[in-house]
DNA sequence: GCAGAGCCTCTAATTTAGGA
DNA sequence: TCCTAAATTAGAGGCTCTGC
């Protein structure tokens, strides 16, 4: 309770209303506000009640903060402490928001006109995730303009739920065979052998290593700063500092025997700089594509390899990086257990980790039935289960650790 | 005509914050 | 402490423009 403001009726020249003011003890401004009456019973009762908000706390007042303003100093503030992917997201949703809404104030971002957005993104086409997407932006930034008290109160936003029969994964894990057929279409694409042979490397790399696209033009065999090869004995280990990795920590990542039989290939006078050279198929400056030009390219070579990995609405979605990832942790869940897989994707949910073993098709599953009975398990499952002994609780695994 | 670049949409994955 | 919602990051691909 702040007893120290103190509200006053005053009357001004030429207004109709009488109006009521009090000092900001913090900021030492006047503030004033019109009672909407020129009786001064009624404008004392009304100066009454908002003294006694502005003591408790509970007034809001009003927001004259200018749209253009509050975005130069969310971009500034905020906004450049983030990646660069997200201040490319931020800057697309509020080019958007000035296209349809075009608010002049911060203010004029209610919940209404929210709402109104959304309806106009849907008629324009844009997708209930995407819709989600922009809202969620919005609703973070608006969020921010109240924590550094440029709106009094952020409006209710409500997010759309995620469409009915929404697939969680846009693509799947290719198969060996489909693997191969890309193997043999990079060079008609690359249009050299030569640089094929960068390109399969790259290809092979990521199938059996299930590094991301990002991580894996990454790679070095010498920079710390970067993700590193480190040889132990007949082993190959990649050490990823924190600030490249999705999970924001550094690992130590372990990887499987034909991984390091594709490293241990490379002549030790070529061990420095990158790993994965993927070269352009004609001369640039830089001589180096970026993740996205090579990630275009793998989509080529999926296409051509006539890999498609979903078909929706008659839109066909051919074999990509991410997809030779998710293979690599198809491959892997046959073999390890979930715990061990989590670790070697670097996922930080197990939850992510379980889609690869329900994703496993019918074939898979009766495979590992029949091993675990080839094992003389048959003769234990036949048997009466045994009594239950009083052992210590079942470990509870903490997948957030 | 094609490669490359840039902007944007869409989706998935992950971390962080906050409430029960 | 656990669960959920919010926030953030990343990858893929469509579209358009430019330059060779």
């Amino acid at each position: 309770m702040r007893e120290d403001i103190k509200v006053y009726v005053i009357k001004k020249a030429s207004k109709k209303f009488l109006y009521m003011k009090y000092v900001d003890p913090e900021t030492n401004r006047e503030i004033t506000r019109s009672t909407k009456t020129n009786r001064m019973k009624e404008a004392i009762r009304a100066a009454g009640r908002w003294e006694s908000e502005l003591r408790s706390g509970q007034y809001k007042g009003t927001c004259r903060t200018k749209w253009e303003d509050f975005r130069e100093r969310y971009e500034v503030e905020h906004v450049s402490g983030l990646s660069p992917e997200t201040d490319a997201k931020i800057s697309a949703v509020f080019n958007m928001v000035e296209q349809i809404l075009n608010p002049k104030r911060l203010a004029e971002l209610t919940a209404a006109n929210i709402s109104r957005y959304q309806s106009e993104l849907r008629h324009l086409g844009r997708s209930e995730q995407t819709i989600k997407s922009h809202t969620t932006h919005l609703k973070a930034a608006l969020n921010w303009a109240v924590s550094v008290e440029l709106l009094p109160k952020a409006p209710k936003i409500s997010l759309p739920s995620r469409a009915k029969g929404a697939t969680m994964m846009k693509g799947r894990p290719i198969t060996g065979e489909e693997f191969e057929r890309m193997i043999a279409c990079t060079e008609s694409i690359v249009k050299s052998s030569e640089k094929a042979s960068e390109w399969r490397l790259l290809l092979n790399g990521i199938w059996h290593s299930g590094l991301r696209l990002g991580e894996a033009l990454n790679l070095t065999w010498d920079n710390p700063d970067k993700l590193q090869i480190e040889f132990i004995r007949d082993r190959v280990m990649i050490l990823i500092p924190a600030e490249l990795e999705k999970g924001n920590r550094d690992r130590r990542l372990p990887t499987i025997p034909a991984f390091a039989e594709l490293i241990s290939s490379v002549p030790e006078s070529e061990r420095t700089g990158y790993v994965f050279n993927p070269p352009p198929m004609r001369h640039t400056e830089s001589g180096r594509l970026v993740d996205e030009q090579v990630g275009r390219i793998i989509t080529k070579i999926g296409k051509k390899a006539g890999v498609k990995v979903s078909e929706k609405g008659g839109k066909v979605k051919y074999a990509s990086a991410h997809d030779l990832r998710r293979s690599f942790a198809a491959r892997l869940a046959l073999k390890v257990p979930a715990q061990q897989l989590m670790q070697m994707m670097r996922h930080e949910s197990i939850e992510t980790t379980l889609k690869f073993y329900v994703g496993q098709d019918a074939d898979n599953l009766s495979d590992l039935v029949y091993s675990a009975f080839e094992n003389g398990h048959s003769r234990d499952f036949l048997r009466d289960p045994a009594p239950i002994e009083a052992k210590s609780p079942p470990q509870r695994v903490d997948v957030k650790g």
